[in-house]
DNA sequence: GTTCTTATATCTTATATAAGAATTATTGAC
DNA sequence: GTCAATAATTCTTATATAAGATATAAGAAC
């Protein structure tokens, strides 16, 4: 099976043909997020199969959360600003109860040169332009993670202060609203290691305190990277939580 | 929708129910793990519905992980002796390869009161008796993580040594095999700290290097928790990986 | 006249069934 | 041993019906 659900044989079902036509549909922005798509039937007149083909398709992005649905009113596309939760990748909670409130305040943004790691994470060639952004999160009200945001320059072109503040820092959000960016999943690699002076003066804690360091990669459709993120996170009174099946 | 898929009026799908008694057959232990279920028509007759409606009955518990389908074959019971990776839930890898190879030496096992913390994670009275296996986890033949598992003795009624030896420390294949009990799922929470004395000799570290501390409770069939698990990990080689969707 | 309820029509997704195709393993002929 | 036929399995596709949501219109209450 390659990505397009092809087997040995070059035989591809009808309805991995038709997920990859509403994939396309929705990479081309024909469909924008958080408005509906054409009902089932519709489709299947589109695309000339039968109903249960179509709902075959959407069922398979829907388990991705690339659409979401609700029986009676319609298929929508996926969208980070009608989430339940404003930080749905965060994984950090307080040890004592249930994250309530998670709030974001900037610390400043750069346009910077990629170095060469990021650029090769970024799959752009080294020194391209881009943007730093800093940040802080609070959980509970208590200062416990400081982040490093990266972009690369083609994907984003002009970043403002005032636009970031305008998203009260959901940066994903703004993604997908000001620059037509989806975030559809993300790969974290978490290590243990003790923060110099400027992190443990940004989260008040003494020097040496261990920390817990989060590098993230998001990705949008067709597994392209277009964000580096590193975080550093005070887990005194919180941790990382993680579900495995 | 509560756990069987049943809405406010009282209405459960033919699938959902169809699903319940798949689970149940589970449970009780008529399909073991790695044994073939009936095929899908086979059900179909034996519920009295129809081949497709048993499909997607199976179709879901595939997509948890607890069955396993084969074209032209069959459906299995999952079972953690035939998957492709002996540790299913470890997610520590080297930063600069992929992981080949795992290997677990035991250090020591003895049974234990269950402490209050524990006993409660566990769903059982504090003081109740248990087991408590420490090991070490080497990656690459580099000593990485160590770790305490603690499980309840109402579920394991006997541990040996050499049985944990037998199984090469694969705990969760013995528990199957010896216990008849099939872990599911695990959740997991992740801490930055500094490690004592006796961690930090076993990983054969200087003191106060920072450890990321894995704390794991895992769950069998009906979200029962049926073991407790603390490791250690050195990160100064090695990550946690993790992707979220 | 305005507002609220209620029924109805129509749209949506969800469920159930059936028939045939694809895949795998087995059997038998050669 | 090799190859083709066969049987058993899951997989794909199509069709029909059910359940849920919404807009509209008619009627009742105020």
């Amino acid at each position: 099976m390659d990505a397009l659900g092809a087997n040995s044989t070059g035989y591809v079902p009808l309805y991995q043909q038709i997920k990859r036509l509403i994939t396309e549909s929705l990479v081309s922005g024909e469909w924008a997020p958080g408005e509906p798509i054409p009902s089932e039937f519709e489709l299947a007149s589109r695309y000339s199969v039968s109903q249960g083909t179509v709902r075959k398709a959407i069922s398979e992005l829907a388990s991705q959360k690339v659409l979401v649905r609700h029986q009676g009113k319609g298929t929508f596309v996926a969208s980070h600003s009608q989430e339940s939760t404003n930080f749905p990748f965060l994984r950090i909670a307080p040890d004592d109860s249930v994250v309530q409130s998670v709030e974001a305040t900037l610390i400043d943004l750069w346009r910077i040169k990629l170095d060469e790691i990021s650029a090769a994470k970024l799959l752009v060639s080294p020194g391209a332009s881009g943007w730093l952004i800093r940040r802080l999160l609070s959980v509970e009200g208590k200062e416990t993670l400081y982040e490093e945001i990266r972009l690369p320059g083609d994907s984003f072109e002009t970043v403002e202060e005032q636009l970031v503040l305008d998203h009260n820092c959901m940066l994903y959000s703004m993604y997908e609203s000001e620059f037509g960016i989806r975030i559809l999943n993300v790969e974290e690699s978490l290590k243990a290691v003790t923060a110099d002076g400027e992190i443990t003066k940004r989260l008040k804690l003494p020097e040496s305190t261990p920390l817990l360091r989060v590098d993230r990669i998001a990705f949008t459709y067709g597994d392209k990277p277009v964000e580096l993120r590193r975080g550093f996170c005070n887990t005194s009174n919180h941790h990382y939580r993680n579900r495995i099946v």
